[in-house]
DNA sequence: TTGATAATGAAATTCAATTTCATATTCAGG
DNA sequence: CCTGAATATGAAATTGAATTTCATTATCAA
């Protein structure tokens, strides 16, 4: 069974929930899934719509929502004002560099960032839940 | 003539783009540097209709956007959809911790943590050109 | 099997942000 | 100081993503 630790996780929510389990729901998992970062809700709507075409965008919009209840998917807003989605279990935390010409995301990682960041937080007294740094600026193609 | 150097800085802008000399443009920016930061153009345009009770949202909205240009404002978008703006000329680049119960916004810097964004950046052949960070979380009153 | 509850999909709505457009203002050249 | 070409303004319309509403359908516990 395909990504068996990722449906387990959704359905123990489900279940935690008292919510019901659906075909489209099943559906908007394993797709998400199986696809590449940094979708739009769009963009995941397109895609599951070529296996199951009477799916609607407001169904798509909640579901994402509930993966990220569950710790699955992850949601980053970024300065062209689309929210874009991600793929949060198994994956370590990350920043993310973003061309602003061409769009491209790249993901990096600063174990020494996130300690400074805590540090920061815990000085102000602030408790960090989540946390979103972009960095905006020319990937190589895109330099002059 | 209070905020003379900012005035200059976008009067500057103005003729350089052979833009036009408004009084509006003069007030919305006074205003927006009489204020508090983190101001939303909706907050703007209440503060700047008590001296100027005809000015229009768009007006503000296009005015803002050209402090923007002239790097006296600096926009910051945030989690909850609404884009905010802050001063920019004379300020320091700093980070952000925000409350997600009361939105609270919190100012930090960190020289260190600006260092390692810019060797992040370096490595994956990225040039910034401007960054965000955001902290979300609670900070002491709002935590339980 | 059934009935209470939740989910779905289409359409309507919301809300910030942007654009349109007729009118008003600015300002450079005469 | 005029004048007119160019830009700015404000009201209203539009956009676009996201959310909500609501009638209908599906789920699932008893």
């Amino acid at each position: 069974m395909p990504y068996a630790q990722e449906r387990e996780i959704f359905e123990a929510h489900i279940r935690k929930k008292n919510l019901k389990h659906t075909e489209q729901r099943t559906q908007i998992l394993v797709t998400f899934l199986e696809t590449e970062r940094h979708l739009t809700v769009e963009e995941l709507y397109v895609l599951v719509r070529k296996k199951y075409p009477s799916i609607g965008y407001a169904t798509i919009s909640r579901t994402v929502k509930l993966l990220c209840d569950c710790g699955l998917c992850s949601e980053l807003k970024v300065e062209d004002g689309v929210t874009r989605y991600e793929h949060l279990y198994g994956h370590d935390h990350h920043d993310h560099l973003i061309c602003v010409d061409c769009g491209r995301f790249v993901e990096v990682v600063s174990p020494e960032i996130e300690r400074l960041q805590e540090e920061l937080a815990a000085e102000n007294d602030f408790t960090i839940e989540r946390h979103r740094l972009g960095l905006y600026g020319k990937c190589k193609k895109c330099r002059p």
